[in-house]
RNA sequence: GGAGAAAUACUCAAGUGGUUGAAGAGGAUGGUCUUGAAAACCAUUAGUAGGUGCAAGCCUAGCGCGAGUUCGAAUCUCGCUUUCUCCGCCA
């Protein structure tokens, strides 16, 4: 959520702003709301003040025998009164509340105006690699190598969905427990969240009330809940409606969760196989910091979601995306994104984002400073890393002529030492 | 899933319709005394959100959350959430 604040003392800036994400909102109606809203809040209110005053002075008005019922019927007239204004008040809340809680997050001002097309990649590692003989896609290879199930996976749950079998499923816990302990040698604490989520939830993190149709509701129970499309949301959300001290500052965790997602509805070519589906593994990095601590923050995850590709040794770059391709929520977004030789085109392993103050303002997640004032905290995350990108791109990037796939050195002590995967026999 | 009880400030806790935004105790902070500490005594201690004002301040909201009754609600009514106890089921 944006300062409402800040938007009326800078509203050309934030217009311009969000025009960069590509965002139509109606800023002048906004204000105008807001200013009706305060001049009627201040009527509204000195007329409560009023009436506390009256009643409160009924006791001593008893005990002296007064008019008491004069009072009462001044109370309830000036009461009668403020029905109406109040009825004005909560449709001009609604109506400011509307546009306010869906505005996106303003983008940072270095970020290149518009979308996709206008991402830049910034950093590659290593070369593309180079195949003498017919490369196979990872479907192809996840199939031969029986590391994945697509087919009962399609009987018992759907389409969208997979068994990992087998070498599939170690080198899936593999990928997933060596991030976990590269998370833990940093020193970012370690937490399993909840897979089912209130609606506080999703409005603290950005998701509702605009993305509310991408996740999966749980409309049996009552108030219906949702499961979490990545740990981030339940993440953002542990120190909802809480202050910090400052000193505690700053929170480092990690998570690792599925992440549950409707979106998997159209497939393209390029999205076959794992690289879209209803459900997906992602260990995920979170940060709490003081707000003048974001971009180091910011700096130190990309690091580490960086240094987590590289020492599987797959090729890929790091891109900075455009100010409407950051999602929602988030000032600044830098994709690490690995490459697929099947298809020739870089997927997104990994996210890290700025969000600065727009999520701890929707959910009150504040520190009081040095200065004993409160401030709202940042807060920070970057995948580290979603595996159902990385496990294609390994099969990929690592296969041999043989149909065979090298197992990266660092995943080998998490499965038992294999080094090579071989294709099996029908 | 069923039945019951509870939720008040940093903590415990009093409070069943009226100057109660809240007694009391503990804790914390400051002070007196002391070489220093402890003890004792004294004082302070709702943070917050919103509005208004140059500011000091003032106003509104706020006793789990949300509605309602009433001139007036921590207190009465309804819905919800969470916690605890018991039963059922179960890893």
């Amino acid at each position: 959520m944006l300062d409402i604040n800040y938007i009326i003392e800078n509203k050309e800036h934030v217009k311009e702003l969000l025009k960069r994400k590509m965002y139509e909102a109606d800023i002048d109606g906004l204000v105008k709301n807001v200013e009706e809203k305060r001049k009627l809040q201040k009527i509204t209110e000195d007329n409560k003040a009023e009436q506390n005053k009256l009643s409160k002075s009924v006791p001593q008005a008893k005990k002296e025998g007064g008019d008491v019922n004069a009072i009462f019927a001044k109370v309830k007239a000036l009461s009668a009164e403020n029905k109406e204004n109040e009825e004005k008040l909560k449709v001009l809340e609604s109506q400011i509340n509307e546009i306010l809680y869906a505005l996106p997050n303003l983008p940072d001002e270095d970020l290149l105006e518009g979308g996709k097309e206008n991402n830049k990649p910034i950093y590659y590692y290593k070369d593309k690699p180079e195949f003498s003989f017919k490369i196979k896609n990872h479907v192809e290879l996840a199939e031969s190598l029986g590391l994945i199930d697509y087919d009962r996976a399609a009987k018992v749950s759907g389409h969208g969905t997979w068994f990992y079998t087998n070498l599939g499923a170690r080198l899936e816990w593999a990928l997933l427990n060596f991030f976990i302990n590269e998370h833990i040698n940093d020193g970012f604490e370690f937490m399993m969240p909840p897979h089912i989520l209130n609606y506080e939830s999703g409005f603290t993190a950005g998701q509702f009330p605009k993305f509310e149709g991408d996740v999966f509701e749980l409309k049996g129970m009552d108030p219906a809940k949702f499961l979490l499309p990545t740990a981030e949301t339940a993440l953002v959300n542990y120190y909802r409606n809480e202050i910090l001290d400052g000193s505690e500052l700053p929170k480092k965790f990690f998570a690792y969760s599925p992440c549950y997602r409707k979106e998997a509805g159209s497939y393209r070519t390029e999205e076959r196989g794992m690289i879209r589906g209803y459900q997906f593994n992602k260990v995920e990095m979170f940060e709490y910091t003081k707000e003048d601590e974001s971009d180091a923050a910011f700096e130190e995850l990309l690091r580490k979601a960086k240094s987590l590709v590289e020492k599987l040794g797959l090729h890929y770059r790091v891109s900075k995306l455009a100010a409407a391709d950051c999602s929602h929520s988030m000032a600044r977004t830098y994709d690490i994104e690995v490459y697929l030789p099947s298809i020739g085109i870089y997927k997104e392993v990994s996210s890290v984002s700025n969000a600065r103050s727009y999520q701890a303002r929707r959910g009150m997640m504040r520190y009081r400073g040095a200065d004993g004032k409160l401030h709202y905290m940042h807060t920070l995350n970057g995948s580290g890393l979603a595996t159902s990108r990385v496990f294609p791109a390994i099969l990929e990037q690592f296969q041999q002529e043989d149909g065979s796939v090298i197992v990266p050195e660092v995943l080998r002590p998490y499965m038992g030492g294999i080094s090579v995967i071989k294709p099996i026999k029908k």
